[in-house]
DNA sequence: TTAAACTTTCAATTATTTCTGAAAGTTTAT
DNA sequence: ATAAACTTTCAGAAATAATTGAAAGTTTAA
């Protein structure tokens, strides 16, 4: 297979991941895409390889960028602006794994721990079902909450290398 | 609050963190509704506290048992079908992540590796740069996928005991 | 200033996903 | 056999999400 096939099918498959996992499919092309580009790349050439509109590229670079994905790179004697996207995998795991925490895991914690507080007759069949079930949940997703804040720190041998060491 | 109120909130939440990691809501709503009922409901219940189409009950129960989170459960002398959900969250949690790595996972992992296979000129900078791109990410999908697999086969004591030991 | 170069916005359009509900299909009891 | 009870299917409708592109906004150089 040449690069460029290459490079296309890469796009596609990480565009296809993005929107199984609920992320917006250009910006994950988008991401791909300066993923495996040598240099910066500029709005135009984001999509003239894409084939996206201006807007969806504008929108998609400052998406990224708001997540800390890819940074702007000012190049000398240019006015416009370029894109370089973090290159390092386990420092994109942990942008990805911090913003889905702080977006996604911990209002989802807050809801459950509010709903704790459910009051009426304990001996409800239908009230200790649901309590039950939120206390499980929300101690498990605190444990999620947690095992991610130490992701978070960890340096990526040693975390892999923990988990790991039991199917070595 | 009231346990009315506390479900309808569990249900609405359930339902919008699902679609925030790419699962159908009326899906994520149903199994909610399933979670905290203490006992099997059939198509008309969830219809009617979902407020869904028979065709849209339909289908998300079906593909909730596709995913092996809820069970049928008779109930004798009674023709219709009735649901149940697993409610170890740990168990839960298992099979969503069985299920994801299955789809998911082990799909773009194929693609990755295929993509390790680009010829060229190894001396240019775009095939080089590719080349390392897809390499890491492959590693650290690979990575990923062992850790799920490791996940499936552990207890849930020792597999948070071991990744939170760290911060307790 | 001002005009060219560039970025952002957003109303309208297009694409995608989900849902509905009635019809078709299936199973069971008699 | 047949009819009632129940489940599944699927074409069209509705809802949601993503995209376009032109206009408005901003910055910079001269």
């Amino acid at each position: 297979m040449n690069l460029t096939e290459a490079k296309k099918q890469f796009i596609q498959t990480w565009g296809t991941l993005g929107s199984e996992w609920g992320i917006n499919r250009t910006m994950a092309q988008v991401h791909a895409l300066l993923l495996i580009s040598p240099n910066a790349l500029c709005t135009e050439d984001i999509m003239e390889q894409l084939n996206v509109s201006r807007g969806n590229a504008n929108m998609n670079l400052r998406e990224l960028m708001n997540w800390t994905l890819i940074n702007k790179e000012l190049v000398p004697g240019d006015r416009k602006e370029y894109f370089v996207a973090e290159k390092d995998i386990w420092e994109i795991a942990r942008i990805i794994a911090r913003e889905r925490k702080r977006r996604e895991i911990e209002p989802v914690l807050k809801v459950l721990n509010g709903l704790k507080e459910v009051e009426g007759d304990q001996s409800d069949k239908e009230l200790k079902a649901f309590t039950e079930t939120i206390n499980n949940l929300s101690n498990f997703v605190g444990k999620m909450d947690k095992s991610v804040d130490m992701m978070l720190k960890a340096d990526e041998n040693w975390f892999f290398g923990t988990i790991l060491k039991m199917i070595k």
